[in-house]
DNA sequence: CCCTGATTCGC
DNA sequence: GCGAATCAGG
């Protein structure tokens, strides 16, 4: 699998848009995470906050708080070599990631309550409730996890408008004359918390791009695809994958 | 353990 | 350039 220019981009987008590498590496397919990883660094893309980025506001006082410049833990590979490589570093006058701005759906309303404000564009921060935790996946991906652990009220399920996440394994990703054909679609790049992600057609395919409506305020879709994303559960027995099992005797 | 990103280095 | 192996923090 190689770096198309297609997947370059949609690594990018879903770089900076905080996406986990590993679930880029999914939404790619063919690629490891630490290909996504590596390839990210290679394009020079911003490090994002990392679990790993222990940022501690004020170091401690006359620590070290240095780092050896990594950890040449396996150093001993590569005696006669000596690739003293450091100085790369401050070249990158970018300033502050703007990624944190983009606020990942904090929580949905049942049903109803949804098509309640359609118009108005007033984008005021939707009322996000704490007490309803629904994490609706974003179609974007093949997630099928439902996780509600302590919130058996209104069962939620999410419809994946994407029932085959990788159909083509070794589809020739088309040349995919951009800039001016889809100049009317959403694309990728187009994505924002203000409008709707719902993907239309699929990914990788020139006509492949995004609702664009503009989104419910909180949600990541427009009135109508939250419709079809967020559903009451129904009654589902065909499900082979995890079923959320509302109250079954937890054994530990 | 799990997860995450970062880095190194053989290919 | 690529990515597995590895590291390291949460």
């Amino acid at each position: 699998m190689s770096w198309t220019d297609e997947r370059i981009e949609t690594l990018r987008k879903m770089w900076e848009d905080g996406h986990p590498a590993s679930r880029i590496a999914e939404e790619l397919g063919g690629v490891s995470r630490n290909a996504v990883i590596g390839k990210a660094h290679r394009l020079g893309l911003e490090k994002r906050p990392s679990p790993v980025k222990a940022d501690k506001s004020g170091e401690k006082a006359g620590s070290p708080a240095e780092k050896p410049a990594a950890k040449p833990k396996k150093a001993a590979a590569q005696a006669p070599a000596q690739k003293e490589r450091e100085a790369p570093k401050a070249a990158k006058p970018q300033p502050a990631a703007p990624a944190a701005e983009i606020a990942p759906v904090k929580a949905a309303q049942p049903l109803g309550q949804v098509d309640a404000e359609i118009e108005g564009e007033e984008q005021a921060d939707a009322g996000v409730d704490p007490a309803v935790p629904l994490q609706p996946k974003v179609p974007l991906s093949a997630r099928s996890d439902v996780d509600q652990s302590s919130t058996p009220a209104p069962r939620i399920q999410i419809h994946d408008p994407r029932p085959a996440p990788r159909p083509a394994p070794k589809k020739p990703m088309r040349p995919a004359p951009r800039s001016d054909k889809i100049k009317d679609k959403t694309s990728l790049l187009d994505l924002s918390e203000k409008i709707c992600k719902w993907p239309i057609g699929h990914p990788g395919e020139p006509e492949f791009h995004f609702c664009g409506e503009a989104s419910e305020p909180g949600f990541p879709y427009c009135n109508k695809h939250c419709a079809e994303a967020y559903q009451a559960q129904q009654p589902r027995k065909d499900r082979p994958g995890r079923t959320p099992m509302p109250n079954l005797p937890r054994p530990r």
